[in-house]
DNA sequence: ACCGGCCATGTTTACGTAAACAAGGTCCGG
DNA sequence: CCGGACCTTGTTTACGTAAACATGGCCGGT
C-alpha cells in the first residue's frame, strides 16, 4: 500500500526517468570494478567467495537488473525465440504456443509472438521483413494454411527457423503431429467396427493438416478396397459440420463418418440428434484434436488425441540445436498420435433391424 | 554441457560467422556517414532526396536490418510488451492473447510472452523476477487466479502494469469484461422467463471472474426476492459441470441454471440429458463466453458473449497510454458484454406437467 | 631466496546506434 | 558584397556489458 517502501537513489522529482542501475554503480557500492560485478553477474568463476558475496549484497541493495540490450548488443544473441502464428483460435495452436512458451522458459529464452492477423500474402511477407530488425535469435513459425511456399521467404536472422504444420521442404526442420497416422487409426477403428466405408468432412483445402487427413482417409480406404464416398469440406467450425451433417444424415447407407476436427464432429453430432440419426446406434463419428470438451460431448466423442505439448518441446528442442549449431534433426519430426476412444463409435445397425 | 569456459571453437574450415551488416557497411557503401544512414533509417527529417535515395539503395543491396539490441540500448525503450498469463488453456486468455498482439503490433510493439507454469506462489513471483531483466517497456498481467496480492509484487522496469482480469486496488490500471452486468443479464433472463429462481454453477474460488459472478447473481436473486438455493462449485471444466449437473438433475425444483461458463453448460447438458431431463423443456442453461463452439451444443447454448478483442485493445491502449506518460484511465475499465439468446432457454415446464 | 606460474581482480576496448555538437555550404537581405 | 540564418552532412560521445589483455600478489619447486 505504501507506493514507496523504501526510498532509494530514485529521483524525488517526480516520475522522472529515473536511470537504470548498472553495473558500475554496484560495481562502486561493493568496492570492486565493473568486470568483477559482470563475472558475479554471469556466474563466471574466478571469484572468491568474499568478494561474490559483496557484489551480491550490493546488487540487492541497489536493486541491479542486468540490462538486456546491453547484454544482447554484446554477445550478438537475444535469448528470445519468434513465434509466427496466423491465429491463436485455434486449440491446437494455442496449445502448442504455450508447450513453447514454457519449454523455451526453461531453456532460459523468451517468446516474442508476432501475429500475422490478415493471412494474406503481403500480410505474410510485411511479417516477415520486419522479422529481420526483431530481437530473436531463431524463428519457429506454425503455418497450418499453405498460402506462399515457405521456402521463398526470405531468411531470419542468422538462419534458424523451426516450421510447424506446414511443408518446407527440405529447407528447414519440421515439427508435425503424425496426421497420416492419426487419420489412419481413425478410419481403421471404424473399418474394424465392422462399418463397410467411411465417409470424411475434411477441413479447408488451404490446410495442410485437412489435406494430409483426407489423403490418409482415401488410402486406407483404398488399401481396403473400400468405396471412397464424397468427401465433404467444412472450416473446421462446428457450423460447418452441422451443414454436411445434414447433409449426410439423409445419406440412408452413411454409417460413419471422421470429421477432420473435434468441432466439425460437435456439429455433425447436433445435425444427426436434429435429424433424429442416433449417434453411436445408427451413425458413428470420430474426430481430431482431442479438445478438453470432447469427452462431455453429447456422446462423448471417440477421437484422435494430438499431442500439442510434444510438438512444442520438439520444436524448442530443435530451434535450440539451430541456435547452438549442433545438428538439428533433419527432415520432419513427426509426435505420434493416439486414438481415444469414448461413446460416439460402435458397429454398424444390423441389416435386419 | 561442460561448464569449462574453455569453449572458444573457431573452426576455421566451418561456415564464416557471418556478421551482421551495421550501419556503417551501409555508411561506405553510399558514401556518406553512418549518422546519415541513421536518420534515414529513423525517418528523420533533414536529408536530402538524392542522399537518401543512395543510403536506401545501399541499405537494400546489403540487406540492412536495423539491430534492435543498439537501439534498445541507446534510447533506453524495447518496443516491448511483456504479458504474463498463467494459461493459454482457457478461450478467454487465448483470444485476449491474440487481440493484445495484433494491437501491440499495429503500434509497432513485439509482445513477449512469459508463461508462469506453475500457478504457485513461487511460480509467480520467480517470474516477477525475472521480469526485471526482460527487455520489455511494459507488463500487462493476466491474472484471472488471485494467489498473491497483486499490489505485493515487485515492480517491473518503470512501473508500467496494466493488470487483467484480477484486482489491483487503485494500483494499477484494471481491464476487465463486465462480470457483474453479465452475470446479472443471465440470471435476469432466467427469471423474465418466469423462473422462480436460478440456480448456479461457480468456477473455482481463487478465480476473480467467479467470484463475480456468483455475487451477481445472489444480488440479482437478493434483489428480486427470489431464494437462493446452494451454490454448487467447479473448475471450469465440462467434466466439473457434469459432475454439478448429475447432481442437479434430481433437484426436483431446479428449472433454471447459470454456469459459470460455456465449458460447464456443456457437461450440465450432458448432465441433463443423460438423466432425461429435457434442456429447454424441463430445465433451461445459460452459460458465460460465448465459445465459438456453443451455438452448436445440443441445443444451442444461450451464453453471456465476452468481447475478448475489446479487453485486448483496451489493454494495449492503456500500456502505451503509460509508456508515453500519458494519463492512463484509471481505475477499472470495464468491457459491456451481450446475452446471446439461443434455444437452451424457455419458461418453465408448467405446474400441470 | 628466487623465479615462474597461477589466481583474483582491474583496465581497455568494442558491440551498433543516435543524440549532441561541429562544420561547411547556400541563400537572402541590407 | 558581406553577415548571418538555415540547411545538410560529418564527428564525437555514451548507452551497459563482457571479452581480451594487463597487473600484482602468493606459492611451490629448486
Amino acid at each position: 500500500m505504501t507506493p514507496e517502501a523504501s526510498g532509494e537513489v530514485e529521483s524525488p522529482g517526480g516520475r522522472r526517468r529515473h536511470r537504470r542501475v548498472s553495473m558500475v554503480d554496484v560495481a562502486r557500492l561493493a568496492g570492486v570494478s565493473a568486470q568483477t560485478v559482470s563475472r558475479v553477474s554471469t556466474g563466471h568463476p574466478g571469484v572468491v567467495a568474499t568478494t561474490r558475496q559483496q557484489v551480491l549484497a550490493a546488487m540487492h541493495q541497489l536493486g541491479y537488473r542486468p540490462n538486456s540490450a546491453a547484454r544482447a548488443l554484446k554477445n550478438g544473441e537475444f535469448r528470445t525465440i519468434g513465434v509466427i502464428m496466423f491465429t491463436l483460435a485455434s486449440t491446437g495452436n494455442s496449445r502448442t504456443l504455450e508447450a513453447i512458451a514454457s519449454h523455451a522458459a526453461n531453456e532460459g529464452y523468451a517468446i516474442t509472438l508476432i501475429p500475422v492477423a490478415t493471412p494474406t500474402r503481403d500480410g505474410v511477407l510485411g511479417a516477415f521483413t520486419r522479422l529481420g530488425e526483431l530481437a530473436v535469435d531463431a524463428v519457429i513459425i506454425v503455418m497450418e494454411v499453405h498460402l506462399l511456399d515457405v521456402a521463398t521467404i526470405t531468411l531470419p536472422p542468422g538462419g534458424h527457423v523451426v516450421v510447424v504444420d506446414s511443408d518446407a521442404g527440405d529447407r528447414y526442420p519440421v515439427v508435425d503431429t503424425d496426421q497420416t497416422d492419426g487419420a489412419r487409426q481413425a478410419v481403421q477403428h471404424l473399418l474394424d467396427l465392422g462399418h463397410r466405408t467411411v465417409w470424411h468432412v475434411a477441413g479447408p483445402p488451404e490446410s495442410f493438416a485437412a489435406e494430409r487427413r483426407a489423403a490418409a482417409w482415401r488410402s486406407v480406404l483404398a488399401a481396403a478396397g473400400r468405396p471412397v464416398p464424397p468427401l465433404h469440406r467444412g472450416d473446421w467450425s462446428a457450423e460447418a459440420g452441422y451443414r454436411a451433417g445434414l447433409v449426410l444424415a439423409d445419406e440412408p447407407d452413411c454409417t460413419a463418418v471422421f470429421a477432420g476436427n473435434d468441432q466439425m464432429a460437435l456439429g455433425l453430432q447436433r445435425a444427426f440428434h436434429d435429424r433424429g440419426r442416433v449417434v453411436p446406434r445408427d451413425i458413428s463419428v470420430v474426430g481430431f484434436d482431442d479438445i478438453p470438451d470432447s469427452g462431455s460431448f453429447i456422446p462423448p466423442l471417440t477421437t484422435v488425441h494430438q499431442d500439442f505439448a510434444e510438438v512444442g518441446r520438439r520444436c524448442v528442442l530443435n530451434t535450440l540445436r539451430q541456435i547452438r549449431n549442433e545438428p538439428a534433426e533433419p527432415g520432419i519430426t513427426l509426435v505420434p498420435t493416439r486414438l481415444v476412444v469414448r461413446r460416439s463409435t460402435a458397429p454398424p445397425p444390423g441389416p435386419g433391424a
